[in-house]
DNA sequence: CTGAAAGCGCTTACAG
DNA sequence: CTGAAAGCGCTTACAG
């Protein structure tokens, strides 16, 4: 049992008063520079380190931050988060990682534990695209950025992608090939991204003169396998050329699968598109073509965003008012990387 | 400035202490069965959620947990992460994720970080092979496991993989091919399990009856970039058939790059094998050979040690008497997987 | 410029 | 079985 220096000890080996320790270490402006002086060093020689759990305590408020994404071994996520890492710990926080699965369940169940810890704030992927979530930190009243996803066009603050651009920009390339069937295999159709690139989707066909079919959308495409899936059932039923348009690389990489299974060549049989610019897959032949994403951007302004708001509440708590805060819209240009898979 | 419901406003409401409040939500046995349910029920009723700062404060332990990992975007370690996480989770911890980029200075800073948050175990990966922040930990007496690293064999809790043993099945299986030149793509050579893998390469090629070259190593591969580079360089001096074995697959990645642009085709041209079956790399083709590892049951494993130390450590810290904690060691097996491209 | 004192929300040893 | 009280390590409003 190692015991800790504390505010006390120092104050007592100085003969000072605690408070003037803690004024000291806090920079507060009343305070001699020579005191201020003697105190800092005696601090470093004792190897001092505030307790964070009672400054917490004290202060109502941690610098702890909870980041709850479905998954972060999906390589968007993880990029995502690393973007919010780098940041969080720029600004001397610390973030709490939470693998939701697109679990709403599990995502309530991590906002209540988070509202426990009394973090300053969170960033999260609403599973699903659930409203549930952010009403428990509505309710909790906990600053909270979304990412990558929205609910509302106009409601809350968010950072996303412009997920009509990207839909509309690769479902636009993949009518240049001329190919009869133009598929989409697309994510939960509820999400706000899902929602977006299909609009894109559609818009692009509308304008190349195809007239989109219902059986070409494929929903509720979550991994690997769902995308090997889906063009497996696809290259049974339809003879190519035919194109595919992936709502993730992840999907598109299962979907290449299948069309390598199946003997058939890329692009040349199949061509095909994914979103998300995965690093793998610009190494590997063929090296897919896709629609980038900034991951990494998108995690630093998500993080950027949420500092502000936490910011703007810890002032008008201080001033007992209500956060002046506006909510901020974020989307994010999506390009084009023509490759070799279309 | 919402308010939230403390122990104070249910002892209140219900005309009872807080002591009695405390001890009914703590299961504690000296209460009455009638007054439990009542106070349980109220608390529900009123959304209660303990302050887990101050229950941390006054009991001066926490339920967090550091995670320290050179990058989460890194494959291999993004499944670890996710084994941790489902791991503490379900015991009620919560993970605070921090990237070190192998980097120790900044490995340092985050031990000390995580001092003053008072945390109640960390897992990590020793930056570079670095035994600065073991002694950090030591000194604050917080309890902690290596994983997939050591610093010495017969020291600290570790989970690791049998790094000898998956060298030397990778290279036993590409001197298979017969090719005169086998090379390897290690590590930063001073971690163990570069080490381990190295002499596990040296002593497969000697029962090969191949006598290994000193080029043959090259160290210091730390991403696709290097692995790309060192292929690439390889393949400039050296008339193929080649065999390259990989540090990791990752590595692997950046080599086969290498071989693609020159032309050469897997395995024909050049043997490939990687290591850590990176699970994009079983769809596509050409499906990369590597050394299966189990990255999430090493995570997993990692987690449930550093629990039963914390456990150990608190019910010893209870009587006041040294943590008798016992050092385990824990290798993992590793398992040859044949692909495509050896 | 310095310091005594209150108090953040809990748990727990102790008295009844 | 119930409760009054101390105290975890800090910060901060206040008095001097």
């Amino acid at each position: 049992m190692k015991k800790v220096t504390r505010l006390k000890d120092l104050a007592e080996g100085l003969n000072v008063s605690i408070t003037t320790v803690s004024k000291a270490l806090n920079d507060h402006p009343d305070i001699s520079p020579k005191r201020k002086k003697e105190i800092l060093d005696y601090a470093k020689k004792m190897n001092y380190m505030p307790n964070q759990v009672a400054r917490s305590f004290r202060q109502q408020k941690t610098k702890l931050i909870g980041v709850i994404f479905s998954d972060n071994t999906n390589p968007f996520y993880a990029r995502v988060i690393r973007g919010i890492e780098e940041v969080m710990f720029r600004h001397g926080y610390h973030c709490i990682l939470m693998n939701s699965y697109e679990d709403v369940e599990r995502e309530t169940q991590f906002i209540d534990e988070l509202r426990g810890l009394n973090v300053a704030g969170v960033l999260l992927t609403p599973a699903a695209g659930n409203g549930k979530s952010t009403r428990l930190l509505e309710q909790y009243d906990i600053p909270y950025v979304l990412v990558n996803r929205y609910l509302e066009k106009e409601k809350n603050t968010y950072v996303a992608l412009d997920d009509y651009q990207a839909g509309y920009m690769a479902a636009k390339h993949l009518c240049s090939y001329g190919n009869e069937n133009i598929f989409f295999l697309n994510f939960l159709p509820e999400v706000s991204s899902s929602k977006g690139r299909e609009a894109g989707y559609r818009q692009a066909l509308e304008d190349c003169g195809v007239a989109a079919r219902a059986e070409w959308i494929i929903a509720g495409c979550m991994n690997q396998n769902d995308g090997y899936e889906a063009a497996k059932r696809i290259l049974e039923k339809v003879k190519p050329p035919v194109s595919i348009m992936c709502y993730s690389d992840n999907i598109a990489i299962g979907a290449a699968g299948a069309v390598q299974e199946r003997r058939y060549t890329l692009p040349h049989d199949v061509a095909l598109i994914g979103t998300d610019d995965i690093s793998l897959l610009s190494f590997l032949s063929p090296r897919f073509t896709t629609i980038g994403v900034p991951k990494m951007r998108m995690g630093r302004k998500g993080a950027e965003l949420l500092i502000e708001r936490i910011r703007a509440k810890e002032k008008a708590d201080e001033l007992d008012e209500e956060s002046g805060w506006t909510d901020q819209q974020i989307l994010m240009e999506p390009e084009l990387l023509i490759r070799e898979t279309s």
